[in-house]
DNA sequence: TTGTCGGCCGATCGCCGACAA
DNA sequence: TTGTCGGCGATCGGCCGACAA
C-alpha cells in the first residue's frame, strides 16, 4: 500500500517511526490497545519501557472495512547498540510531501439511503477537477480508487440555489458496500498526477482505550 | 439436527447406517467424492474393503447453503469382532415413521426475480392447513422454520381460473436468501404436530460423481 | 455554507388472471 | 394441472430546490 495513501486515510494524528529508527515499545500500550486483559502480575517483570529498532513496517488495510493499520516488527536492542548508527534510517517521511486531500465526516443526509453526497465547497474547488462553471447546471463524473485499487465513479454537480457541490449517481451504491453509517469519515485524495482515491474511517465503535479493563500493569510491576 | 427433518432434506435416497452397525469403509469411494486426487499407487496397500463399526454418527447443515451432510466415525474391527453384538444398535430407523414432505424442483417461474411460488396441488392439500373453500379467494399465512430453526413466512393463496395455490409475499426474499435458482430443490415437511419447516436441495453444480479425475486406485492396488 | 426536508418522477418489485402445454 | 407471460398497481430509490441553521 502506497505510503502517502496510507497516510491520507489515517490522519495527520499518525505518525509512522521509519524502518531501523529508534523506538521505544511500551507493554503496557500495546497490552492496553488489545481487548484482552493482559495480568502483568503473574508474568515475569516487564520493563516499563523497551528500546528497540524498527526492522520492518508493512502498510496494510483491512479487505472488508478498509480500515489501514500497520504491522512493525521491532527488534530488540541493549544500551550496546555499536554499530547501528551505520544503518540508513528508510522511508524518512517529509510532512512537507503529503498528499491534498479532504476529509469530511459523514451526516446523516450523506448516509441516508437513498441520498446523495454533500460535499463541502473547498472539497469540490480544490481536490477534485474543476467543473464547466459556465454551463448551467456543471456536471462531470469523477472516477476514484479505495485502498485496495477498486475503482468507484460518481456524478459531481453543482446545482441549486444557492450552488452548491453534490455527489448523486454511485454515491449510494458505494455506502451501502461499505457499510458506511452517519460518523464515519470519507477522505479524499488526488495524487501528484491528478488520480483520486476515496478512503474511509470508521467512527470508533468502542474497544480501544481500555476504558473497561484497566491493566494490571501499574500497580504490581511497578512504573 | 432431528433425524427425520435431516432425512427429508436428504431424499429418501439416502440411507444413513445406525450407531454400532457394522459397514465396509470403501476408500476408492471415499477418495473419488472428494475433489483431491488420491494417487493410491504412491500409499501403501490399501485393502478395498475396510470393516468397520460406526461409533457416531453427527446429522449437520451447512451454515450457509443449508445442505445437509452427515459426519460419521467409523472403528476399524478385525474379524475378531467378540462383544461386538453385545452393544445395541442405536438409531435404527423404520422407514414407516417417515414425516410427510414433498419436495419439488424449482421452475425458472419460481426463481425468476419478482415471481411467486407455484405450488402443486398434492403438496397444498396433503402439506399445509386447509384453506378456508368457502372464501373467495382463500389466504392464509404459513409459518415454517429452516434446518437452522429460522423462521420465514409465506402468504399462502388460491386463486385464479382454474384454481391454483399459489406463495406471494415472503417467497422472494427467501429465493434470494438462499441463493435459489431455477433447477434446485424445495422440500416441505410436516411433524407429527402440524409443525411446518422448510428445507433446500441445490442442484449438483458438478464436482461429485469423479468422471474428471478418476482415481488411479483401480489399475495399481488392485480391486 | 450546508444539513434536512418534502415533492416528485421513474424504475423496479411483485401480485394478478389469461392462456396454453 | 401448472409453467410462463404481459399487464399494472404499489412501493421505493434517488434527484431536485426550498429553507433555515
Amino acid at each position: 500500500l502506497d505510503f502517502k495513501l496510507w497516510q491520507a486515510c489515517t490522519g495527520s494524528t499518525v505518525q509512522m517511526p521509519p524502518v531501523n529508527s529508534k523506538v521505544y515499545y511500551f507493554p503496557q500500550g500495546h497490552a492496553e490497545h488489545t481487548l484482552i486483559d493482559v495480568d502483568f502480575g503473574v508474568l515475569p517483570r516487564v520493563p516499563a519501557l523497551i528500546l528497540c529498532r524498527v526492522s520492518s513496517v508493512k502498510l496494510l488495510a483491512h479487505p472488508e472495512t478498509d480500515e489501514v493499520y500497520a504491522k512493525m516488527k521491532l527488534v530488540r536492542i541493549g544500551n550496546d547498540d555499536s554499530g547501528y548508527d551505520d544503518l540508513e534510517v528508510l522511508e524518512k517521511n517529509d510532512s512537507a510531501e503529503r498528499l491534498p486531500s479532504f476529509a469530511k465526516i459523514l451526516t446523516q443526509s450523506d448516509s441516508n439511503n437513498g441520498g446523495g453526497f454533500s460535499v463541502p465547497r473547498y472539497c469540490g474547488e480544490t481536490i477534485f477537477p474543476p467543473l464547466d462553471y459556465s454551463a448551467d447546471k456543471p456536471l462531470q463524473t469523477l472516477v476514484m480508487k479505495d485502498v485496495h485499487g477498486q475503482i468507484w465513479k460518481f456524478k459531481h454537480v453543482l446545482r441549486g440555489a444557492p450552488k452548491r457541490h453534490l455527489f448523486t449517481t454511485g454515491w449510494s451504491v458505494f455506502v451501502n458496500r461499505k457499510k458506511l453509517i452517519a460518523g464515519d469519515s470519507i477522505v479524499f485524495m488526488k495524487k501528484e498526477n491528478g488520480d483520486l482515491y476515496i478512503g474511509t474511517r470508521r467512527y470508533k465503535r468502542g474497544g480501544i482505550g481500555g476504558t473497561a479493563s484497566l491493566s494490571r500493569w501499574n500497580s504490581i510491576a511497578g512504573n
